[in-house]
This record gives structure tokens, sequence and C-alpha cells, in this order.
RNA sequence: UCCUUCUUAGCUCAGCUGGUUAGAGCACAUGACUGUUAAUCAUGGGGUCCCUGGUUCGAGUCCAGGAGAGGGAGCCA
């Protein structure tokens, strides 16, 4: 490697070293005699200031090299007579990669609107903003396999393309090689699906849940962490038709075991961030939310608030008069009623035991007859950021809530063979990964916390 | 999908009860300036007023339809 990163550079501890960096110029300026070029290259939210005398360097060269230009300078690290930062480089030498037409390249010194960098997708990445976001998301994806590794799980691969459509999740993607002018068709004027690339009907997965129950069966404790599709047509500034989640299935966890892990999980990533992504977050709590960092602290030091679903209910209908639905049992909660619960409480919330009517098929059945071992845990603003639950371990019982909801046991023998043979008690949940970086970087828009969001009516890039 | 607001220069916006040549700041170009921090100062170039149709002597402005975006809601993670 000839060069070294600006992360490092911008340490005292390179002063009085000579060092090559590359990378991309955010703003140059100065007079006749001295030049100045903020140098970034990824490494960090700082730039290196490049010190450069246009009589050594020529002014010609200095002219091409404008806002967005990739260059390489060598030089002296030195400590900085300015206050901005502790170290620069003298520059000796210099030369261009590429060079970006100041007229026509779209990102300027100053700021942009988050709307238009979402038209500039491909370009956004090179700003403050964003560099920040992706290095979060990154340190965020390697802390969720850090964090299950350490405690003994295994990382289980599950499909993307999924030959089942009954996992309730929302609507499918579908997956075909088909001609979609003219798709062949059967007796019954239908499309022959048997000609199809896997000879049946196939869509992109919209949980690998019930595939990870398969694996926790085996291994004990397993966590899938993969792309994961919804095709509904959701135009919210916290849903994506393409998303990353988390979903981890233990083997004799009941729902308690499940809570505690959920909320030892979320404390120890935003904790994770705390420590290692210090500057961005400190980046974006200046220029986007000033209350990040300290609720970001807050979630880590305060215990989750932990109460069953009619006992929110109990909370809540006193309050009805000042929603716009009002509450009894039996309803589901509206977006206003979970943050009437989380500010009340002021803090993460974790609800269980829904009415079975309003939750999934495969949630373990209480003995009232009414509900579920359903856990949601509630955030501030984000809403639900976890769904999970224990799963329903006895054949009979899942079998019977299967049938009243109309849901048709051939397409899921394979689930089915887990209750028959050496079923066990077992719990899991599912964490929005998109959802969890949305609340780390204190973004507003889910599309901002993912390099190429994808939504109703929009693919570019 | 529903409710609501918006769409004018590369970007962020102003543009009054419809009126003749559509403005500002920033960016960009040129010049000035002995160390700047979103540098500063001066000068200059830059427009399909989202699209289609309508009303009118005259539409950026009013009306209808469409497209795109923001916020809220639903579906959920």
């Amino acid at each position: 490697m000839e060069h070294t990163l600006v992360k490092e550079l911008l340490n005292a501890a390179s002063i009085g070293k000579h060092a090559i960096a590359k990378g991309w110029v955010r703003t140059k300026r100065g007079n006749k005699n001295v030049a100045f070029v903020a140098l970034n290259d990824g490494s960090t939210i700082h730039n290196l200031q490049l010190v450069i005398d246009p009589n050594q360097m020529g002014e010609e060269l200095l002219k091409r090299i404008s806002t967005g230009a990739c260059i390489r300078a060598a030089g002296n690290i030195v400590a900085s007579q300015g206050s901005g930062q502790a170290t620069e480089m003298q520059v000796t030498e210099l030369s261009i990669y590429g060079e970006a037409d100041a007229e026509t390249y779209p990102l300027q010194k100053k700021g942009h609107t988050l709307e238009f960098l979402r038209e500039i997708a491909h370009l956004r990445p090179r700003t403050n903003t964003f560099g920040a976001v992706l290095r979060i998301r990154h340190n965020m994806a390697y802390a969720i396999n850090k964090y299950f590794n350490d405690r003994g799980f295994f990382y289980l691969h599950t499909p993307i393309i999924t030959g089942s459509d009954a996992e309730g999740a929302g609507e499918m993607f579908r997956v075909s090689v088909l001609n979609a002018e003219n798709p062949p068709r059967n007796e019954e004027g239908k499309i022959d699906y048997t000609q199809d690339f896997f000879g049946k009907e196939t869509n992109l997965t919209v949980s690998g849940q019930l595939e990870g129950e398969l694996g926790a069966m085996a291994l004990g404790k397993i966590y899938t962490f993969g792309p994961t599709f919804r095709a509904e047509n959701s135009n919210t500034p916290r849903h994506l038709a393409e998303f990353w989640m988390i979903e981890p299935e233990m083997a004799f966890y009941d729902i308690h075991d499940n809570m505690d892990l959920a909320e030892d999980m979320l404390k120890y990533l935003i904790q994770y961030a705390l420590d290692n992504c210090k500057d961005d977050v400190e980046f974006l709590n200046n220029m986007y939310d000033k209350e990040l960092l300290a609720r970001l602290q807050s979630v880590v030091e305060k215990p989750f608030k932990r109460m069953s679903y009619t006992e929110a209910i109990d909370v809540l209908i006193p309050h009805n008069n000042q929603f716009e639905f009002k509450t009894e049992w039996g309803t589901d909660l509206q977006k206003e009623h979970e943050n009437f619960l989380v500010s009340h409480f002021g803090g993460p919330v974790i609800l269980t035991d829904y009415p079975k009517h309003i939750k999934a098929f495969y949630m373990k059945q209480n003995d009232d007859g009414k509900t579920v071992r359903a856990m949601d845990v509630l955030f501030p603003w984000i809403g639900e950021i976890i769904g999970g639950s224990q799963r329903e371990e006895d054949y009979t019982k899942l079998t019977t809530r299967m049938a009243e909801m109309n849901i048709p046991e051939h397409e899921l023998w394979w689930y089915l063979d887990t209750r028959k043979f050496g079923a066990c008690p077992h719990a899991g949940f599912g964490l929005g990964f998109e959802r969890l970086v949305l609340f780390v970087t204190g973004m507003s828009n889910i599309r901002d916390v993912i390099p190429f969001p994808r939504t109703p009516k929009n693919a570019e890039f």
C-alpha cells in the first residue's frame, strides 16, 4: 500500500513523517501565495488539509483541482498553523487521477437537502452526512455478527427465493423467467408455473423466520441477516421495498429469554456505535438532531419498560379523548398509541401477549385462549423496531390455528415436520436493520440510511 | 392506497389582487488578496417558471387532468 489513510494522517503521531495521501477534494481556497485543499478519502469524516505553494506546483495544475476531483498528494505531515485541525500536509508532489468539471459536478461546498441528494445517490456517499451514515451502517452490521458470534449463535443463510407464499408478512415480488408478454397457460387459462424455472410459483422472501426455526432446532441458536423484500405500496419514511433484517431464533428460549436477548442486543449495538463511531455520531448530532447522543445514552442506561398488551390498553383507555382512534381491548395499536406509551414511560417499551387475532399463526397460544406470546419492542419515533414471539411448538394447536386462518398445511409441510419430530420450546424475533440505523444515526427518512433505496416507483441506481 | 403541502437558474428560495424585460443568496467563471476553515471582496455568464389542456387582450400567477417530491396515516421491520 503506497498511501496512508487520512484517518491516520490526522493523528498527531504522524507529525514529522513523509506521507502519501489519496482521496477526493472537498474544497479548495487560498490566494496567489498559498492554497488549501480539504482532502477526504472516506476513512473518517474529517478532512486532511493540504497546504500547497502555487508557485511550486504550478497554477495550471491547481486550477484543475476542483471540488470532487480525485488526487494524489505527497509531502510532510506537520502540526497545523490553523485552528481547524491538528495536522496538515506540506505538499511536495501533486497529481490528478480524475478531474471533476466544476460547472457540472453536482456536489457543492455548501450543504444540500437530503431530498436533492437522493436524486444523486451515486454521488452522495461523498458527502459528510452519507459518509457518516454509511460508516455507522457498516459498524452496526459488523457488531451484529460479532454480538451473535460471541454468544454462540450460528449465522444461517436462509433463501432469498422462496417457494412458499404462506409466511403472511406482506405482498411478495414474483420471481419468474416466463415470457411476461405471453406466458404459457394451463387448461384452466391460468399461468402455467410448472413450466417456470423452479417448476412452481416463486417469490422473493419476506422473512427468513420459518427456515430460521429449522436451523434453531438443529444448531440451537441461529440468526439470519440478509435482504428481505416487500411489495407493499408503502410510502412512508420508515418503509423500504428492499431492506435488511436480522432474525435470531433460539431453541429452549421462552418469551422472557427472548425479551432479555432483544434488550441486551439493542443496548450492545447502540453502545458499540457510541464507542466506535464517535466522530460520525457527533457530526450527525450537531448537524441534524441535537438530542441524538443524549437519546442513545439514555436507551443504553435505562431498563426497557415491559408490560402486557392488556396492561397497555388499561394505560391508554383513560386518554382516549386525545386519540384520533379510540382504543379498546382487541384492537391493534395505532402509531399514536405507540408514541403515547413510549413518551409516557420515557423510553423503549416491550409489549407482550397480544390478542391472537391480530398476530401471526405461529405464535405460542396462551392458556387464556385469547392471547399469544408475542413481543414487540417500541422505540422513540421509530415505533416497532422489533417484532417477535415465542413459537407454538404443539403440532395440534399450530395446525388448528392454521386452519382457522386459512393457511394451507401442504405449503408448509416441512415447517410442520419440526413439530412432529423433536419439537421443543423456542422463540425468536425480527429486527429491521435500517430502522436500527435510523435510530442510531438520528436520520429521519429510511431512504437516507441505505446506499441505494428501493421504494415504490424508484429503482434507480 | 388515503389525507395534505409543494414543484421557478446547478442548489436553496422570493415573485403581492393575472400586466409587458422573472429576481436574490450560494455555486460557477474572471480578477484582487501573504495561512484559509462553508475564506473574503469586485465583476460576469446562467431560465422549457414540472407536463398537457383550458379561461383571458394578456398566465410563473387562475381552473382541470397528469407526473414527481415532502409530511401525516394505513400495511409492517
